[in-house]
This record gives structure tokens, sequence and C-alpha cells, in this order.
RNA sequence: GGGCGUUUAGCUCAGUUGGUUAGAGCACUUGCCUUACAAGCAAGGGGUCAUAGGUUCGAGUCCUAUAACGCCCACCA
């Protein structure tokens, strides 16, 4: 017998091991048709986060929902090499042992990190089985595995004898701490404060001068031109001329070019082809040199002259100093522009001119375009607004930096000998040639995933049959770092969406919406969650809490209140255990209103659960099988059960509504559902993760019975509110002018009121649809009481007033549905009748 | 500058194709240890659905504008 209380750590202790000991969670039976998602692989720096609770709660709850419903499901699980990240984390570590990474040497280093990756493995993966994902370990990859690695060299080589991908000297965001490119994406932009500096460029051979205006004077040494706009009268008759570089004392030229806006602070702008991506192109365009003037770790180089060796900052404030002095600086105006950092080290990114690879994004991001008009083609997004977010990014196509200058991960498949390039699948023969340093961007290989899992590029069986994926699952925060990269290379590599639906979820932020961090502190461990309050009160609270695609705001009063609720379907089912013993087969003979009853609402519950569990819409599941447990089930069905126990139809519903409400909640719930599933007398099958999903029945639903039953209920609420509202004492007598009704005398235990005929001093009427009763009872009437009596006839009679101009209304009775006006004049028919009882 | 989201009870949030009196949890009031559950049960109080217009017989829901807050993208010499 279970317990009084629902204990969550037996509950959940040992179930995860034997489900997968008896392959559950494994998939493969060619009877069924397949079903296919992949995990977001988490990064192999650390442990899970409150993130990856939801994440993977949702897909396990889609997955358990479609392998109870008998499709052949695999959920592929894998991590992450996450190169700059644990790089980062790896050097970290090294650095505490005193050692550095570069007399470490690249080989040991990287015997480092995969030393740390299966430390950090073993313990995601320990979290997964917390959580209770049905993961298929047999086919668990890791981004930089062998099979993964051959298909990114593959996907590398192709795109380059295709030009997609090329090596070219472009400005990139360059990452001075990790001294590693970065893409677009990796950049995070926030506002700094920092100032306009208005620095005076003597033109040559006049005492005249040009104000230019800059945020980073320190670049000045890379100037090689300053530009105006072609058609600014103020300027235009200079262009030709020549100015002199302050400090540098050398002659650049005054250049015309579109670039410079005539609005925009002075018109005149500083040409730094080397370290701002607009003047790279101003450059391009009129031939000009670069000169890079700091090193990788953006401290000045030679060009900066006696300046060589300090950071960005110093130079900066010596280089104001020296321009003062000179009196070459015009003035200083505070502004607050935005400022890229590295979204992984935080610091200042540089824009700089290196030599790296690139994927070129048009054609890529084009057929995404194309194929996202065809329904047939697309992927499908839910919510569907988020489908704008990846035809944005498709539509600005800026190429992908993609070399990394790390040492964790895909290295690049180019040879170097002197000028020749060589790229392909192995080193090529001959001597002398030099492989790449750099490794590839940790996206790449993710971009992947849906199928390089899967055996591709040979063509496995399990690629035939499990891709395209049918769903992928993730926050709106990765689409363009992941989504994006996904589709583009499967729609170019396969020819097909990588998934059929992506399912995108909000984040998880902190009770008062702060985003969770470690330097707030505020940040929450989803093991601290599930050691308190269990697995299950945990991804059913974190899945059904918000509607889709909003961020959650974390609030542990709510984990609580969802044990509470858990503890009420513990003990439902105790209740029903109970009672069921030796029960062995299911009858529905003779089925009582109530039982109809229940029936009928449970069949709609699972008509509307198996809805929007197709529409992935969790929290209204959620909500619907909440107030189907509470009310219908536990509050109503139990409760006039109670009074026909010894039959063996009473048993059969109950056995049977519990047996549906478990499977249910199963994928939201799977320890505590199993659990009770398993001392149940009658089961479909060995687990209830393999049983069968309960189906809509429409035998089984009895629309006529559902109004007797329903009629009753009011009745029964109206009656205790009546009892109450007037404090009619124990002492009283009642009598029913209609619908007389046996098990309402029991639930109200109307059989033990007095009847003496003394107590028929006051008397009240309570009336639902079709029952009517009068109440007498020894009290006199208050003034209380006739207040509240004469409450109720006002709302009565305003509520009378706007149905009668309702009904009045022909617009409204014509073009209503019809059952909509026949519910008005019935309820206004009831509300007349009402009326004229209480005014006696 | 462009786009998106949010605004509903004291707090946190639901609210499906427009349709009776707008829901839940927590908190609050009152009464109950009714042998499944006191971490519970029963009954109740609390909302001019951000604002202003419009469409409609009917708007929390659709349209237009405005405001506040949040997010994304672009630009920022």
């Amino acid at each position: 017998m279970l317990d009084t209380k629902y204990n969550h750590i037996d509950v959940e202790k040992d179930k995860y091991n034997s489900w997968k000991e008896n392959n559950y969670f494994l998939a493969g039976d060619e009877n069924k048709t397949p079903f296919c998602m992949v995990i977001p692989p988490p990064n192999v720096t650390g442990v899970l986060h409150i993130g990856h609770a939801l994440d993977t709660a949702l897909q396990d709850i889609i997955i358990r929902y479609k392998r109870m419903q008998g499709f052949d499901t695999l959920w592929l699980p894998g991590m992450d090499h996450a190169a700059i990240a644990t790089e980062a984390k790896v050097v970290d570590r090294l650095k505490n042992k005193g050692i550095n990474k570069y007399e470490y040497g690249r080989e040991k280093f990287l015997e480092a990190c995969w030393d740390w990756t299966n430390e950090h493995g073993s313990v995601i993966r320990e979290q997964w089985a917390k959580l209770g994902l049905s993961l298929d370990y047999t086919r668990e990859r890791f981004t930089l595995d062998e099979g993964l690695n051959k298909a990114v060299t593959k996907v590398f080589v192709d795109f380059y004898n295709k030009g997609i991908i090329y090596r070219g000297e472009k400005i990139i965001n360059w990452d001075p701490e990790a001294q590693t490119a970065l893409s677009n994406e990796e950049v995070l932009y926030q506002d700094d404060k920092g100032a306009f500096y208005h620095i005076k460029y003597i033109i040559s051979g006049t005492n005249d001068y040009l104000d230019v205006a800059t945020t980073r004077p320190e670049t000045l040494f890379g100037d090689t031109a300053v530009a105006v706009n072609p058609d600014d009268d103020r300027y235009k008759h200079l262009i030709g001329k020549n100015v002199i570089l302050p400090v540098v004392n050398k002659e650049i030229p005054i250049i015309g070019d579109e670039h410079a806006d005539p609005e925009f602070g002075t018109g005149v702008v500083k040409i730094t082809p080397a370290h701002d991506p607009n003047d790279f192109e101003v450059g391009e365009r009129h031939n000009l040199e670069r000169i890079v003037v700091m090193n990788p770790d953006a401290t000045m180089n030679a060009n900066a002259g006696k300046y060589e060796g300090m950071s960005r900052e110093k130079c900066r404030e010596g280089l104001l100093k020296d321009l003062e002095k000179d009196g070459l600086l015009l003035s200083v105006e505070p502004m607050i522009h935005s400022v890229g950092h590295s979204e992984r080290t935080g610091v200042m990114v540089e824009p700089y001119l290196s030599k790296q690879w690139f994927v070129k994004m048009d054609t890529l991001a084009n057929r995404v375009l194309e194929f996202q008009k065809d329904k047939d083609k697309k992927v499908n997004f839910v919510p569907e607004r988020f489908e704008k977010h990846l035809n944005h990014w498709m539509e600005i196509q800026h190429d992908w930096c993609i070399s990394r200058q790390l040492w964790w991960g895909h290295r690049i498949p180019a040879w170097y000998k002197g000028d020749e390039i060589y790229v392909g699948m192995d080193k090529p023969d001959g001597d002398g040639w030099v492989q790449d340093n750099d490794v590839l961007d940790t996206w790449f290989s993710s971009a992947l995933w849906p199928f390089s899992t899967l055996g591709w590029p040979e063509e496995t069986s399990d690629f035939k049959r499990y891709f395209p994926n049918d769903c992928l699952v993730t926050g709106f925060d990765i689409i363009f770092f992941w989504v994006a990269r996904m589709v583009f290379q499967s729609e170019e590599l396969n020819g097909v969406r990588p998934f059929k639906d992506c399912v995108i979820h909000g984040l998880v932020r902190d009770k008062e919406g702060r985003k969770m961090s470690k330097s707030l502190g505020n940040g929450v461990d989803p093991m601290d969650m599930i050691e308190k309050y269990g697995a299950d009160a945990l991804r059913h609270y974190l899945t059904t809490d918000v509607a889709a695609g909003t961020d959650l705001n974390f609030d542990e009063d709510k984990i609580k209140s969802t044990w509470n609720y858990i503890n009420k379907i513990w003990n439902a089912s105790r209740f029903v255990l109970m009672n069921i013993e030796g029960l062995n087969d299911i009858s529905f003979e003779n089925l009582k209103d109530i039982d109809k009853w229940i029936l009928t609402k449970y069949n709609k519950i699972i008509k509307n659960v198996t809805k929007h569990m197709d529409k992935y819409d969790f929290n209204i599941v959620g909500s619907e099988l909440y107030n189907f447990v509470y009310d219908d089930f536990c509050s109503n069905y139990i409760e006039m059960a109670k009074f026909s126990l010894e039959d063996k139809t009473t048993k059969s519903v109950l056995c049977y509504v519990l047996t549906g409400i478990l499977k249910m909640l199963h994928p939201f719930m799977p320890f505590v559902t199993e659990e009770i599933y398993q001392m149940l007398p009658i089961k479909d099958a060995e687990s209830i993760m393999i049983s069968k999903y309960p189906v809509y029945d429409k035998t089984n639903v009895y629309l006529e019975d559902e109004i007797i039953v329903d009629d009753m209920i009011e009745f029964i609420k109206a009656f205790r509110n009546v009892k109450k509202e007037n404090n009619i004492p124990k002492e009283m007598k009642i009598r029913f002018e209609q619908g007389s009704n046996d098990l309402i005398n029991k639930i109200l235990k109307l059989d033990e009121c007095i009847t003496s005929e003394e107590l028929d001093i006051n008397s009240y009427n309570v009336i639902s649809k079709n029952i009517k009763a009068v109440i007498y009872y020894k009290k006199e009437e208050t003034e209380a009481d006739k207040q509240a009596k004469n409450k109720e006839i006002e709302s009565l009679r305003a509520s009378i007033e706007r149905r009668k101009n309702l009904l009045s209304n022909e617009n409204y009775v014509n073009k209503a549905p019809k059952d909509l006006v026949e519910k008005e004049k019935e309820t206004l028919k009831q509300e007349e009748e009402k009326l004229s009882i209480l005014l006696g």
C-alpha cells in the first residue's frame, strides 16, 4: 500500500536505470513509424543549468508522448566540444598548475582537453539521468569524435572546392584576450561611455585644417586617408589635397567617398582600413594602404612609434595628452556609443585586419529564404513568430568567419607550402607542407549535428530512417548561432530541411526577471531542485508554467505547489488502489450516471490533451489535466463513487480513468506515474513508458448524463453556499420539490438532518437547473440575512435585465450560434424562476 | 533607425477559431482533523483585462494610434 505522503526521493530512486536496462530508450523498431529528435548538445564546459532542464524536459515530454503513441522514437544524445569555451577552462586549469599553454604544446594540451571532456561528460550524463531523459545512449555522439570529425572535414573540403569556403584578408572581430577571431554572433554590443575626440588635421601647405571627429584616436597611426562626402559643399574642393597626420607627421590624401555622411559629426572621417570594417571598404575602393597598429593582444605595435607596447587604453591617454600639448586636440565631446564585447571573455572586441577562413553566405541564405516559402520544405517554427528571426538573419548575409586561433577543435584541413594552398581530407604528398594551425568555429560542427550524428556522409540505415529529424527544441537565444546554420547546411548538403518542426522556448530568469548569471549569483541548480522536490515536480513546473516561447521567471514556491499537486495525484491513486484490490478486468456493465459522466469528461480531456500535445502547447495540457484531476476526478467522481465502492463497475471506472490520467501525465512526470502504474492490478504493458497513450473513445461519451451530474454538482455547491452564507444551523429540514436524489442526500448528509416541523420558522430555496429544494430551519431572519437576500435579488434582476436585452436584440438572435441563444433562453427562464421564489 | 514581445486579481502567470458571470497557483477571509490527501477539504473576497479610438449583435481576444517595460537586428567615423 502507498504511504500517505508522496516521497519523491523514494519514487525516483532506481527507476531510470531499470528503464535503461530494459532498453526502453532504444530506437530501431522497424515496424513502427520513426520519430527523431537530436538533443542540442550541451557544452562539455560544465554542468547543466536550469535552462538545460527546461530544454531537455520539453524534449523528453515530446519523445515519451510519441513513444506511447506507437512511434519508433529516437532521441539522440551528445555533447559539444565547445571550442573556445572549453579551451578557456582548460587554459585556466593549467594556469592554476603553473602551466602555460604554449610551453605545454599542442599535443599535451589536447590531452588535457580530452581529460576535461571525459570528466564533465560523465557528470552531464548523471544529470540527464536525474532528469529522467529517455535518451538512446547507444547512439550518443560527440562533436569532436572520429565520425563527426570526418563529416566536418568533408564539408570543408567540398565547400572549398565549390567556392563556398574561401580564405581572405578581412576585418574580423578579434578577441584580444582569447586571441582568436570571432563571428558576428559571438560579439555582444553594449552601450559604453565614450567620447568624440575632435582632432586637427592640418591641410598641407596651408594654415587651414580639417576637424576630424573619432571615438578611437589610438587608431590614428593606421590612418591612410581622410574622407569627405563628394557632394559636401564645405569640403569637396579639398578632395585630392593632402592633410598632415598628427603626431606621425606624414601626408595622407583627402578623398571623396559616400561613406562620409555630411550630417554626422563634422562630416570628415579618418580612414583606418586595418581597424574598421567600413574604412576597410573605403580603402578597397580607393586602393589605400592597410596599416595594422596593434598586436594580437591589443597592445600597440611598432607603427605606433613611441607608444609601442602600450595597451590601447594607455596609448589613447598618452596620445591625447600629446595632441593637446601640440594644440591639435580641438575638443572632447562625451557620448554613449555601443561597443562590441566578446561573448566569451567579455573584453572589448578589436576590429582587426587578419587572414581568416570564411563561409560565403549569399547562395546558402537565399536558398533558405526560398525553402521557407514552401510549406513542404520549410522549417515550421513554434511559436510561428520565430520564423521571422531566421529569415531576418538570412537576409543579412554576412560571410561567416569560421577559423579560430585555438587548438581545441576541428583542425582546418588546409596545408601551405610557400604560396601554394592544398585543401583535402588528408595531408598532401610531398615534403614541406605545413597544416593550418587554426581550428573551426564550434558551431561549424554543430551545424551538421542533425545528420552527422546519424552517420552522414555515409548513407547509413539510421541516416536514411531518421533524417530529416521530426522536431528540434531549443531556446530563442541560439536561433542565429545554431538553428540558422543547421538549416542552411542541411539544405545545401542534403537538399532538405534538417527538421520539420522547431520548437522555441524562452529563457529561465530569476524571480525578479533578471537573467541568471554568475556575477549576480542568482543561478538555480536544477539538481538542488530535484533533491528538494523531485524531477517530476521540476519538469512539470518548468514546462507548463508559461506560454510557449516566453521567458519564465523562476519561482521556487511554484515547484512547491507542483509537489502538492503530485501529492494529490498520489493520494487519489492511493484511494483508488485501496478500493480496487482484486479487480482483474474492466467491466462497464450497468454504468451509473456518475460513471457515464466521468467517462464523458475523461474522453473530452483525451481529445483536448492530444490536440494540444500535437501543437506543443504544454501549458494548456498542464492546466487541462490539472483541472480534470482536481475537480472532475477527485472532488467530484471520487467523492460520489464513495457510495458505491462495492460495485465492480465503479471499481472499473476508477481504475480505468486513473490509468488514463497517469498515462497522460507520464511525459511530464515520468517517475511518479511509473511508480503508481506498477501497482495497478490491470496493466497493458510492463512499464507505463511503453504503454499505449489514451485514445478518444466516442462510445464512452454520454452527453445527456453529463448534464444530469453537472446539475447535481451545481446543486451541491449552491446548497453548501446557501448554508454557509446564511449561517443555517445543523438542525434543519430539507424538502425536495423536484429532482430528489439519493446521492445528493448522501453527499450532503441530509439524512442526518432533524425533520421536526418546529423548525419551520424560516426557509431558504436552493435550486439548480432541474433540482429544487427548500431548507427549513429554526432561526429568526437577521438584518444581515435580509440584506444578503436583497443583494441577491438585486443582482438577479440586473442579470435578467441584461439577458432580456440581449435576447430582444434581433441581430444577436439571428447571428449568434443557435445553441448559444438556446442556452441564454434557458438561463433566463431559470433566473426568473429563482427570482419569483426569492420574492416568495 | 527597423523588427519582435509584454502590459489581465496583492504577487507570478494562463486565457484555444471573437460568444453566458475573465481563470489558476501563492497570498487573504470563514468553517471543517468529513477513515485518499490538514503539504488537505468546503465556501468566499479580490479584476473599469495599459490608454484612446474603430470593426462587430457581441472584443481580454480583431484593426489603428499612443504609453511604459523588455528583447533582437542594423548604425554609431
